[in-house]
DNA sequence: TGTACATCAGTGAACGCGCGTTCACTGATGTAC
DNA sequence: TGTACATCAGTGAACGCGCGTTCACTGATGTAC
C-alpha cells in the first residue's frame, strides 16, 4: 500500500490536502466558519465530490484539528537552545511565533469548542506534544521538587508514566502551571484581550517566558 | 425619563431583558450560535419583532457580551476576604466559578472572536473590572516591586493613571500575568484542554492561585 | 498485449432546512388641546 | 374628561441567500485472466 502507488492513489493523495488547504485559507478569511461548498466551490468542482474524499464536514474539522496540532507540535519540537534555559525561551517562542503565523488555526484548537462538534480521540496525541516537550525541558534542567497538594501529587504521578522523564511532582505541578501560563497569554494577545494594558504583547511575552523558567526553576 | 415610566416603557424594557435571556439560553444549548428567528420563536414573537428591541443581530450580541462582562465584573468586586491574601484567593475563585455557571457566556467573552463580529468600545470598560480588582488587592498587600524590561516598565506606567493605586511596575506587571495564567487556566479547564491531565482541575486550580499569590508578592 | 469487468472520481439536480433583514400594514398606547 | 392625532409594538409575507447531504448517473482508471 505504500509502494505500489497507482496514477489514481497520488490524485486522491493531493486533492485530499488540496481540499485541506483550501478549508485552511478559508478558515483565515471567513473567521472559525467552515463551509463545505466554498470548499468546493473554491476548488472549481462539485459540492459533492468532496464526499469522495471526507464523509462529512466533521469529518473534514477533525483533519484540520489535527493538522493543526501536528503542526504546532513540529514547530515546537524542532526550536533549539543551548542550555535548557535557552531551550525553555525558544520552545515559548515557538508557540507563540506559530500561533501569530496561524491564527485562525490557534483558534481553532485553543478557541472556544465549535458549536455541535465533539473532538475524537484521535486529537489526544497530537495535543501531548506540546506540553510534553516542556516536560522534556524541565526535565533536562533538573527542575526542582516543590511542595503539592496531594491530590494534585496524585495527578501528577498518574501521569508520569506517559512522560519521557520522572520530574518530581513538584516540578510537573510547576511546568503545568507555566503551561497554561503561557496559553493564557497568547490567547489574550491573540483575541484582543491585552489591547490598551501589555499590548503590543512582544516584551511583555519574553518577560512573563523568564519569570516562568524561574518559577519552574530552570537555572539562568 | 426615569420618573414618568409609562406602561409602554415598562413593558419595553421587560421584552428587552426576555430577549436577553431567552438568547443567553440559547447560546447555553446551541453552543456560539445566535439565531434571531430561533429567539423570537421561543418567545412566541414574530421573527421581524425583535428589530423593535435591537436593531441587528450583532447589536444583541454585543448586548449580551456587555452583560457577561458586567455580571462577571459584578460577580468579582463581591468576592471578600480578611486579608490580601484571602481576598486574592477569593477573587480567583469568583472568577472560575462564574465561569463554570456561565460556560456559555465566558466562551463568549473570552473564546475565540465571532467570526464576522467585530466588538465595540462599549465593551472595554466592563471588561477591565476584573482586573481591577486584582490590581486592587496587590496594592492593599503592598505586592513589591521587581525587575521589569524598560517597555514592560513604559506600558505599567502608561497604564498606571487609569488604576486605583499607583503599583509599581514590577508588582503591577506581575499582576498581570497572573491575570493571564487565571484565564488561561480557566480556559483549558472549560474547553477541555486539561483532560488526561490537571482534570477535575479544583485542586489544582487552587494550587496555581496560591502560587500566583506568592509570585505576586501577597503575604500569607 | 488485449479484453471484460469492477472500482472509483466527479457531476448536477434535488431535498429540506435555516438564516438576517425589509416592508406595508393593523391595532393599541400615549400626548396635546 | 373627551377628542384627534402621533407614536410605537407586533404581524406575516416576502427577498435573497447559503448550507450539508443524498442520489442516480457518466466516464475514466485499475485489475484479473
Amino acid at each position: 500500500m505504500n509502494a505500489g502507488r497507482t496514477a489514481r492513489d497520488r490524485a486522491r493523495a493531493e486533492l485530499t490536502q488540496e481540499i485541506k488547504d483550501e478549508a485552511r485559507r478559508q478558515l483565515a478569511t471567513d473567521g472559525a466558519q467552515l463551509s463545505l461548498r466554498a470548499v468546493a466551490r473554491s476548488l472549481g468542482m462539485a459540492s459533492s465530490a468532496i464526499y469522495r474524499y471526507f464523509p462529512s464536514r466533521d469529518d473534514l474539522l477533525t483533519a484540520l484539528i489535527i493538522d493543526a496540532y501536528s503542526s504546532l507540535g513540529a514547530a515546537v519540537e524542532a526550536s533549539t537552545g543551548d542550555s535548557p534555559r535557552a531551550q525553555w525561551r525558544s520552545a515559548c517562542h515557538a508557540v507563540r511565533n506559530w500561533a501569530l503565523d496561524h491564527r485562525h488555526e490557534y483558534a481553532l484548537i485553543y478557541g472556544s469548542p465549535v458549536p455541535g462538534y465533539r473532538a475524537p480521540q484521535d486529537t489526544v496525541a497530537p495535543a501531548a506534544r506540546v506540553p510534553l516537550v516542556f516536560v522534556g525541558v524541565a526535565g533536562a534542567a533538573g527542575a526542582p521538587d516543590s511542595d503539592v497538594p496531594p491530590v494534585v501529587h496524585a495527578q501528577a504521578d498518574a501521569l508520569r508514566p506517559a512522560l519521557p522523564n520522572d520530574l518530581p511532582a513538584g516540578a510537573l505541578a510547576r511546568v503545568l502551571l507555566a503551561w497554561t501560563q503561557l496559553f493564557g497569554m497568547i490567547s489574550f494577545e491573540l483575541f484582543g484581550q491585552l489591547v490598551g494594558s501589555a499590548d503590543p504583547a512582544d516584551e511583555f511575552f519574553a518577560y512573563a517566558v523568564d519569570q516562568m523558567a524561574d518559577f519552574v526553576g530552570i537555572a539562568r
